[in-house]
DNA sequence: AGATAAGCGAGACGGTACGTCTGGTCTTGTT
DNA sequence: AACAAGACCAGACGTACCGTCTCGCTTATCT
């Protein structure tokens, strides 16, 4: 049906084993020597796995570290499908905020995303993965919950939800890149409250 | 005071030309191939120049691409010391954002600003250099005219200027490092106008 | 038994086509460029391979060209597994002296046999090897040869072969090594004619 | 008179200071380094000399060093114009060519002398300096002492004093050079009763 | 059950770039 | 003008990884 020019390889005799141990390899890598300094040969030593067999699955170290990434995301939100909806819109952005802030501030998640984030900034292949992959499933709940405070009157009609998003995360992911000044639980609730109500005085 | 086990070379015999011609190259070459693809030997080769003058006056490629962005940038800013003030904030800020979402869609900048923000996502010592001779003073200006709308009543007293700040080019940053959807001035306009007035409906 | 380091490379697999091509063109250039300017990268440049691949075979260039040498010599003298021996002494040398001085005059064998040479003088391990690998089967010829000569009482019989043979190639060797005067047949014959009945006049 | 392209330094102006640094450099670090592992920027920085000084009076690494070595034998061999002569030609030789071999195993003349020699081999000119500034002031007494005897009858008037002297001193070089066996002064009077008397038996 | 063939660990291969070292030239004061 | 100092262009060094390519070996299907 596909005869393509390099024959692709049969998914179904894939080695799990292997798989498992290159996204596990490559994680711990990631977090002990960085981004720049990962190499795939030092994935495949660590995993006890051929190059090849990095090679035959993944088109790049990054695609291999977006995978790794995904499977730590899916494990960590298993159960969460919704933002929580007490009624009061402020209290719950502030609870998801402060959740996003300490989740950024981790070490686990931080040299895994930072990765993926800097190659995404350069490469935009790599981008839309990683937006369609890890981004997207996170603020599509915020989008939801938006849209619920819209219909119930809290937020003005006429404002586009997925610009209002982008007023809340925007700056917490502005400080967490540049690091130009620490990231806290004060400034998530500043955030909502000052995008909820405005800059203007009157 | 100078402790240090390489004798650091002598810079009054430096050379203007080698060092022009090395910044030059390296931000060519950054817009052709990107960053990734971006070698020591290529910019020493379209340069003209010998590696070890590369090597000699800066400690890796992000260095030069940072100095070679930040001349870029002092010759383009060469006179802005200061934002416009027609009394009218709102105006005033958007004519601000748009200009900078100008020149994030500048094909000029973006290849050199992407790569330097990539560095500085994965790299703290890049990244606090990448803030201080970049980011800092363009922010600066900002944070000026936002203190004289505080002063004159038009923002709330009780706002960290810093924070508004980040209100505003966060977002905008957000969809410029992501590429989501396209940066537009009609984005400009709407970020400043739903930051100043915040979501919240009533 | 395996206490190396680096992991030795596993011979089996390495690559005849890859080793011929390395020889080869370190013969070439050697011989066009003279050893001094030899350099590994050009050798792996004109045979097709990687630098890596020399350096994973050979620790030097000199190693190389001993290896090339070694080759070379293997096809030439690929019969000739003993001297003459017409019987008469004196003429048997004349003719093996001949056939040495033909070689070193040779340019095909001149550059290299003069590349390992230098470089046996100022370094021990390869000289070692050097004599081991091309010297020693040559002269075991000659101390065949003489040791037949001493048994058919043509050669007196408290002289030790060893030093009977550094009397005859000796010379040869001096003068071509310092080019203070041409190396022709006759100097070999003159050589053999002293050397067997002595300079002393009665 | 001569304009030469490069105008050539005026050797009147010449520092004997540095000079005499720079020889002196030249030897102590071919015998600490090796001549391989020796470099013109190592030679000008032990002497506190700079690079141009050397380039300005010298063409080679090589060329250096054979003044040093000339300059150390021309204080070596102050006084020694002349081989003894009592009579005996034999024990003449045996004690001269004793000399010779002390001095092959002198570690202050070996490193540079070795040097010389690998230099020679591989590179004409050198060698032609080296024979001439070097070699021939030593080879000239062998000669002298050759032709007397030869006058005196104790060697035939057939023979060519420049091949005798090779016979005598081609075999000490060989195994100076090739470390195949020590050499000792049993050698060196071994050489001497061989050459003198012939291998042949009757 | 044996043959066939794919994925696999291993690692040699042709390459590219690294960051360092040295060669030989040029420049800038100093003596 | 020679000198000490050392920046400069050039390019080889030996190393580290790249992505491709065989090798046997182990499995998993398919006759």
């Amino acid at each position: 049906m596909t005869p393509s020019p390099k024959t692709a390889p049969d998914a179904s005799r894939r080695s799990e084993r292997s798989r498992r141990a290159i996204l596990d390899a490559a994680l711990e890598l990631v977090g002990e020597t960085g981004y720049q300094r990962l190499t795939i040969e030092a994935i495949a030593a660590r995993a006890g796995v051929g190059k090849q067999t990095i090679y035959r699955w993944w088109p790049s170290k990054a695609a291999v570290l977006l995978d790794a990434f995904a499977a730590l995301g899916e494990e960590a939100a298993a159960g969460e499908t919704e933002l929580p909806d007490t009624g009061d819109l402020e209290a719950d952005l502030k609870l998801v905020l402060r959740t996003t802030v300490d989740e950024l501030n981790s070490p686990r998640f931080d040299a895994a995303y930072r990765a993926l984030a800097a190659e995404s900034i350069v490469n935009p292949e790599v981008c839309a993965h990683f937006v369609e992959r890890i981004l997207e499933p996170q603020l599509r709940l915020y989008a939801q919950r938006l849209a619920r405070a819209q219909q119930a009157g809290h937020i003005r009609p006429d404002i586009d939800p997925r610009t209002a998003l982008e007023l809340l995360t925007g700056p917490l992911t502005h400080r967490w890149l540049l690091r130009t000044l620490p990231l806290t639980h004060e400034y998530a609730d500043a955030v909502v409250e000052l995008t909820l109500r405005g800059l203007a005085h009157g």
